[in-house]
RNA sequence: CGAGGCGUAGCUCAGCUUGGUAGAGCGCGUGCUUUGGGAGCACGAAGUCGCAGGUUCAAAUCCUGUCGCCUCGACCA
């Protein structure tokens, strides 16, 4: 059935249930432009809504927003050495500022045109960022910075996926600066937090938050903190990452400001973000062979009214059916009015059906003759396929009760994915079988001697990664010492290792 | 960059071995009948066969070159 759906099954291909999931649902296509994705309608409606969500969390927690040029000069890379290192080999370069012709038909960059310094199309913005930061801070009394920019950014990437990674994406990113370490370090947490309570409040996506090992930490951070879920397929995915960056940048674009003892210090930073990666990890969590399941605060389509109806019914189909959706439109539910579509297009019922559970409406209202002559709807779940039948007048509370219920239920699910494939591992023999399948192999918890090398090592032999070191233990006895599972070598606590998108 | 594969209608693909009038399904348009899990029939529109050379009376098909894309690795939000 699935595969007259245009969608091949999770369980036989998980990488192409993903591609076929994303085009079907209408989510975005590949661009003529290699590594870019078109993000259709569909998918940037689902966008907007966790760009709303963010931003307003980002404000109640004082955060304004900017924006700084795409265009980055080169040379503020090189300033940065670590930062320089981690992003030299992905970059786009502007070159020229005019075509010209070639005398052939066809157009050339113009030699007469050519830059003094080139730009970089910026992958990040720390550091045109940081370039305004010093004229902005002199003082205590300019601190603290908290600017987030909403933005798209650029990353040559050798192998792109829709919306997991692509060589253009959507982000935002707060770049912060601060008077102290430790109010830095306030607000990397601070972001965290925000970070957590949105995927798993609003995108119903269980989170591990921990810390990045060196090794894994962004380029020109202090240390990383990220929040890494899982997906049904049991790979790690990072949601989002918050950076201490220490007084790196401070010192590379020389940004001091004089305290209140009249000492001149460097500023300390940090910065933090969110893509478009986010709608691949709400996919990879909820969606099934039917198509996008979809959190009903984020869906774009709360609740899909088909209405069913001959041609002489249709007209007191049709009114019931704008009724209905009015009022559920005058209603609303987690704070917001219910986004509510009735589909009056000719296709069948059975293909309505079939097409709002691609697009993952939470809630599908089927109304026909029958129930108005009876004053009553079908109500189905997109997560259970359930049906009910409700009187009309009950209609309203029912939606409102049933998303909330939905919203809870697919968090719980999640949950105990996350929860039954999160294992401890104590000797090598375990661990590499854990990881020795295609596919993920689930978070396992296990000793580490706190190494490079051996992090590297363990990378090696099981394509697995350390994903992060929580920061509140997923059980307290992971916090006790013991031994490295690769090594035999003291070890600190626990950390989780995964195979990650 | 390594390994595989693919470029023919909007999409998925057949045709190529053995050169000779450009095909199918889906989708699209029109009309009629339909409508509670991807409706049926009829008619119709739709192509620089990725691009450039070459061989040939003749190239989607053979040869050379080239560009691009996809999947899997190495790099990564």
């Amino acid at each position: 059935m699935s595969k007259d759906l245009g969608i091949t099954p999770r369980g036989e291909n998980y990488a192409e249930w993903y591609n076929d999931l994303v085009k079907r649902a209408d989510l975005a296509e590949n661009s003529v432009v290699r590594g870019c994705m078109v993000i259709k309608p569909h998918g940037f409606a689902l966008w907007e809504l966790m760009r709303d969500a963010l931003d307003g969390m980002f404000k109640a927690s004082g955060h304004v927003n900017a924006c700084f040029p795409l265009l980055i000069p080169k040379s503020f890379f090189e300033r940065e050495a670590e930062h320089v290192e981690g992003f030299a080999k992905e970059c786009a370069i502007v070159t020229h500022h005019r075509l010209t012709a070639d005398g052939q038909g066809g157009l050339i960059p113009d030699p007469e045109a050519m830059l003094e310094e080139p730009y970089v199309i910026r992958p990040t913005s720390e550091t045109i960022i940081w370039h305004s930061y010093k004229n902005w801070i002199q003082s205590y009394r300019d601190l603290p910075i908290l600017i987030n920019q909403w933005a798209n950014v650029m990353r040559w990437e050798l192998r792109p996926r829709l919306f997991l990674r692509t060589a253009e994406f959507f982000w935002q990113e707060g770049h912060t600066a601060h008077a102290t370490y430790e109010e830095a370090e306030e607000e990397a947490l601070l972001i965290l937090g925000i970070y957590r309570r949105f995927c798993e409040e609003w995108m119903c996506v269980p989170v591990v938050a921990g810390i990045k090992s060196e090794g894994e930490k962004f380029a020109g951070a202090d240390h990383t903190y990220t929040i890494e879920t899982m997906t049904q397929d049991l790979r790690a995915i990072q949601a989002g990452t918050s950076h201490h960056l220490g007084q790196n940048f401070a010192k590379a674009f020389d940004v001091k400001y004089q305290s209140a003892e009249g000492k001149e210090e460097f500023v300390w930073a940090t910065s933090w973000g969110v893509s478009t990666r986010l709608i691949g990890t709400l996919i990879m969590a909820h969606s099934d062979d039917k198509g996008l399941v979809c959190p009903p605060r984020i869906a774009p389509v709360q609740v899909a009214i088909i209405p069913i109806a001959r041609a002489d019914d249709r007209e007191r189909v049709f009114a019931a059916a704008d009724q209905l959706a009015e009022a559920l439109r005058s209603s609303s539910w987690s704070g917001l009015p219910l986004r509510v579509k009735v589909d009056k297009s000719d296709k069948s019922p059975g293909f309505k059906f079939n097409e709002w559970e691609l697009k993952g409406s939470c809630l599908r209202i089927e109304l026909g003759p029958r129930d108005l002559d009876a004053n009553q709807a079908v109500i189905a779940r997109r997560d259970s396929s359930e049906k009910s039948t409700v009187a009309l007048d009950q209609v309203v509370a029912q939606v409102l009760a049933s998303l909330d219920s939905l919203q809870n239920s697919l968090f719980d699910r999640a949950t105990v994915l996350l929860e039954s494939n999160t294992k401890r591992v104590d000797n090598w023999e375990d661990f590499k079988a854990a990881f020795g399948g295609e596919g993920g192999g689930g978070f396992v918890v296990a000793h580490w001697d706190g190494t490079a090398e051996t992090e590297a090592r363990i990378n090696e032999e099981t394509r697995a990664t350390i994903r992060c070191i929580p920061i509140v233990p997923l059980d307290p006895a992971d916090a006790e010492p013991g031994q490295c599972v690769l090594t035999g070598r003291p070890s600190k606590q626990r950390v989780v290792f995964a195979k990650a998108y």
